[in-house]
DNA sequence: TGCAAATGTGAGGATTGCTCATATTTAGTG
DNA sequence: CACTAAATATGAGCAATCCTCACATTTGCA
């Protein structure tokens, strides 16, 4: 049986106190390393020299190095959906998804100027189909969120139509963000300002 | 001094017929292992042998195996970019240009589906900075080849505002392509008529 | 205390990208 | 044709790195 959250991606599950905080310190480690030089560069004996740990621990825990990798996106990706959940939870019109949904690409936007262990593992650097697995779902995810609010308040409520561009608008958002940070700042603020107005009147047109 | 083709990405230019067509045939060996396997399986040992030449050969004139995909990719670019160039050339007015715009959608769509070598290298399936930046700036030159027809016919003429909303709709049309083929054929057809009809009112727009 | 299960270790196997010293072929010249 | 230099071709082997596995140690528990 797997299990559900992010530990999803381990070879076993730590069950000893011990083992758990040896795991977290080398998620650290992994961690430590990405934002040194990228996912890329991080190089596995490393990652256990670090958490003080021997490299056959580390694949105790870690069938591979993707795994780390994966576990740490699936971790950003809760957090966010979170997030995502929240900033919709209480929309009630159409006025208020618009509102809610333009404060969160800012927020989102921010955490991805913020955070690059999140930006270089999103931005394509990793040769890793699992990797993108995981993108697919967190958009879906998302954009099951955005369509739930979008549902309560569209005017022309066809469900799978909503649901499709939900999916849509969020994953091109994501899109705009691996854009934006590719270029100098202040065109990419542009970018996303300009997707924004673009998400926002697609929104409205529902 | 740097060549501005494809060629660029060579460690040495091949002047004699001779290794010209060697060099054509590693490519075309290269095609094959991707169409097969992606470019992440392909192995250079094998290139190597397919194209009936010798590993040292493969270096003489790839400095690394990215410059292999990175090579096929520029080649696929310019195809595209000569199309849309056509595809604007003769765009008089703004109807005009949604429907050369739609057009050129629909045939970029067909073309990624058709193209299992460059839906691989465009998959996001490679941990390579450099193929990252040869698809930003073919998004660029993308989008200034839109931007040039859509000054020509926009109300609005803010040249800037019209570039910067032209390479993103460019962009992100790459982006829903990349995530059409992710998921079963007929929602991802439904993906892009949806951007189509996104990017058709953003255009309008100005 | 004793034992089984869980956890920890690191030398080394296996793969693979890439180099380099050497050999062969081509183009050009007298 | 003979000769030379530049271009081209070769593949054994180096180096880097992911990952395994046989064995050692620690923990939970009766």
């Amino acid at each position: 049986m797997e299990k559900t959250d992010e530990t999803g991606a381990l070879r076993r599950a730590p069950s000893q106190k011990r083992s758990q905080e040896r795991v977290e310190r080398m998620l650290q480690a992994a961690t430590a390393l990405i934002e040194e030089g990228g996912s890329d560069a991080m190089r596995m004996g490393e990652v256990a020299e670090r958490a003080g740990v021997s490299i056959g621990s580390l694949y105790q825990y870690f069938p591979d190095k993707g795994a780390i990798v994966r576990t740490l996106a699936e971790r950003y990706n809760a957090e966010g959906r979170a997030c995502i959940a929240e900033g919709l939870a209480g929309v009630r019109d159409m006025d208020g998804l618009l509102r809610a949904f333009g404060g969160l690409i800012d927020t989102y936007y921010g955490i991805f100027l913020a955070e690059p262990v999140m930006r270089d593992i999103w931005s394509g650097t990793q040769a890793d189909k699992a990797l993108r697995d995981i993108d697919l779902r967190d958009s879906r995810a998302n954009g099951e969120l955005l369509a739930e609010a979008w549902q309560r308040v569209a005017r022309n409520n066809d469900g799978d139509d909503i649901r499709r561009k939900a999916f849509l608008v969020m994953s091109l958002g994501e899109a705009t963000m691996r854009l934006a940070i590719s270029v100098e700042r202040a065109e990419g603020d542009a970018l996303v300002a300009d997707y924004k107005a673009m998400a926002l009147r697609e929104i409205g047109n529902a």
